[in-house]
RNA sequence: GGGGCCGUAGCUCAGUUUGGUUAGAGCACUCGACUGUCACUCGAGAGGUCGCGGGUUCGAGCCCCGUCGGCCCCGCCA
């Protein structure tokens, strides 16, 4: 790191930065009073600045009463402006909790330049005290940022964004700027709209991704471009998911999937270096999308353990048993789990996993233990003798298996599977499996109405082993989509897009968009790829879920300067709110009755 | 749209099971004492629309209905 000089007109130093090398120095410091310690004739007061805390100890005899009366009555949080010489504290005083324990300032003078009123929720705090509730730390969020946790966060989040910018821009990415006020799309999450004043009746679209500017860009011949673009999904909320968020949004033309995913690794790798964590030596691995399915149930799979998805259908095939039999007569399948050291799962357990499968959709869960090679019960006098065999339980392991078509037990078994390893604690802390989940399918197939949705978005491009698949049985055919998958959270995902405005035209059909449609809302795109389109494709990443992992945060907000409550709301700075009639006026639009 | 948990002093919580005198504790705050503390210590004090509205009851922080807000999850998030 270079070595910045912090000093300003009104200060000599930081206050966290001080140690034994400035010792007999006359500093002058900003920060704010972190603790006061009021012993009568001396005071300590803990400064606070970004750099971290420092103890200033005021003491008559060369500060002066004045200043040690000033320093005892000083409010926590009022920001003060010291002047003293730093001194090495005597060994038996030294706080090696802190990092300028060694050394303290012994003030000549000070003075209050920000009062402070009392805050309303604690910055300072116990070990062992509670944080304040997190609806307040969001109300008063310029006091619940001064918290070093917070300070730390939004610090290495800098430090992430200037490591993308400076890895991308190395590698010959532009960054280009797109707009935010933009067109509706229809597809995909629900838009924040933003009513025009000019044109009566009309509205932009906040961006829910740049993904047909940066095609377009592509277009224009600027070969690799990037942005670490703000977007806008008006969907409900959760820990990870917030309305307004941070791509890095990458496109590159005259690429493969291979080459995308060679350069989004190396950025990935660079990343987690930047944030202190472990990433693999090595190639990343890849799964299909197929085998993640077959062997996880989810297209996200957690590979810090294993509890792979096995088959067991055959073993129950000619038996008559009530729980698989008309499971397997209807074309499903028995699948499951099996667990080493699954036997300490108390009776209670297995219940609440039970559950757990069935408000996932299945009507139960099996559960089969082998003990001594032999497996009691209904299932074991059901298989016979060598039922352990047939369901490859080895000694002392648990089964747990459901029955069904694979769209219900795909679901139901990953989250048995996420489950079973929380109970057990399978997931070893501080290890990273990143996995690529490649070979997406291109459409989702609604199985009562039998439209075709696209799986990753329309312009992604088909794999071109099933370009035949498209007439007859699209919702067979695979395309070039892949995630980058860490620890079952998705980081982000991308394709190589469509760059052939005929195949656009024919994909757009199989999503039952017709001609017109697609030119009122695509025609910007389509126009686009009739100028000469290269190959192109892209991904983009959650940054801010990127920041979350990296800083061991449990929840968006806690990387997120001023984020938005579950309800899409801001209570610190009190948005949305309503406007003035006026305003609406101006924008041509008259509301209903809220009031009810 | 649905389910779950939560809302009592500035903050964190107890009190709600079984309705009953004046709603408690720790921290913070105010005042006082204290010259080596570092979550300083000690003494005293102040501080409450029990989220809000309605209902039941002789009586509601506690029971019922509604509502607002926060968090977690399902649906949703091309």
């Amino acid at each position: 790191m270079t070595d910045i000089s912090f000093a300003t007109s009104l200060r000599t130093h930081q206050c966290g930065a001080l140690r034994v090398e400035h010792v007999g120095r006359t500093v002058r410091l900003g920060g704010w009073v972190h603790r006061a310690r009021d012993l009568g004739g001396l005071v300590f007061l803990d400064l606070r600045d970004r750099a971290g805390l420092v103890q200033v100890s005021f003491d008559p005899a060369t500060a002066g009463a004045d200043a040690c009366a000033l320093a005892a009555s000083v409010g926590a949080e009022s920001v003060v402006d010291v002047e003293g010489v730093v001194a090495e504290r005597p060994a038996a005083m030294r706080n090696k909790e802190m990092s300028t324990g060694d050394v303290e300032i012994r003030a000549t003078s000070i003075r209050v330049v920000g009062p402070a009123d009392t805050p309303a929720i604690p910055v300072a705090r116990g070990r062992s005290e509670q944080l304040a509730a997190e609806e307040l730390r969001l109300k008063h969020r310029h006091l619940d940022l001064r918290r070093d946790e917070l300070q730390r966060n939004l610090m290495l989040r800098h430090r992430l964004l200037q490591r993308t910018r400076r890895f991308l821009s190395d590698a010959g990415f532009l960054e280009i700027e797109t707009p935010v006020l933009t067109k509706p799309t229809p597809e995909g999450a629900r838009d924040y709209l933003v009513p025009s004043r000019v044109h009566p009746g009309e509205f932009y679209a906040l961006p829910q991704s740049p993904q047909i500017y940066k095609q377009l860009l592509m277009v224009s011949g600027f070969d690799r471009y990037f942005q670490l673009a703000r977007c806008f999904r008006d969907e409900d909320l959760r820990a990870d998911r917030q309305p307004e968020f941070t791509q890095i949004d990458v496109e590159a033309s005259f690429v493969t999937q291979d080459d995308v995913i060679d350069v989004a690794e190396e950025m990935m790798r660079t990343l987690w270096q930047e944030g202190g964590s472990p990433f693999p030596a090595g190639r990343v691995r890849r799964m299909t999308y197929a085998d993640a399915m077959e062997r996880y149930g989810v297209d996200r799979p957690d590979l810090r353990y294993g509890l792979e998805i096995a088959d067991v259908t055959e073993a129950f095939r000619a038996v008559e048993f009530p729980f698989t039999a008309t499971a397997i007569a209807a074309g499903g399948r028995v699948r499951g789990i099996r667990i080493p050291g699954g036997a300490s799962l108390s009776r209670k357990q297995l219940d609440e996993i039970d559950a757990v499968g069935k408000s996932a959709g299945v009507r139960g869960v099996l559960r089969v233990k082998s003990v001594n090679g032999v497996v009691e019960g209904a299932v074991g006098k059901a298989l016979g003798d060598d039922a352990a065999s047939r369901l490859g339980l080895q000694d002392g392991e648990l089964g747990l298996f459901v029955a069904g078509e694979d769209r219900i037990t795909n679901p139901a078994l990953d989250r048995i599977r996420q489950d079973v390893a929380l109970r057990l604690q399978l997931a070893p802390e501080g290890v990273n499996e990143f996995v690529w989940v490649v070979d997406f399918p291109m459409f989702e197939r609604d199985l009562e109405s039998g439209t075709l949705s696209a799986m990753h978005h329309p312009f992604t491009s088909p794999h071109p082993d099933d370009v035949g698949r498209l007439k007859n049985e699209p919702w067979t055919a695979r395309a070039l989509a892949y995630d980058l998958v860490l620890n079952g959270t998705e980081l982000g995902g991308g394709s190589i897009r469509i760059s052939d405005p005929t195949v656009q035209r024919s994909i757009f059909a199989l999503l039952g968009i017709d001609e017109e449609t697609a030119q009122s809302r695509f025609g910007f795109l389509l126009e686009g790829l009739r100028a000469g389109a290269p190959p192109h494709g892209g991904i983009a990443f959650g940054f801010d879920r990127i920041a979350m992992v990296l800083a061991g945060a449990t929840s968006l907000r806690d990387v997120i300067a001023f984020p938005k409550t579950t309800a899409a709301r801001a209570l610190f700075e009190g948005a949305p709110s309503p406007v003035a009639d006026g305003d609406l006026e101006d924008l041509h639009i008259t509301l209903e009755s809220v009031a009810e």
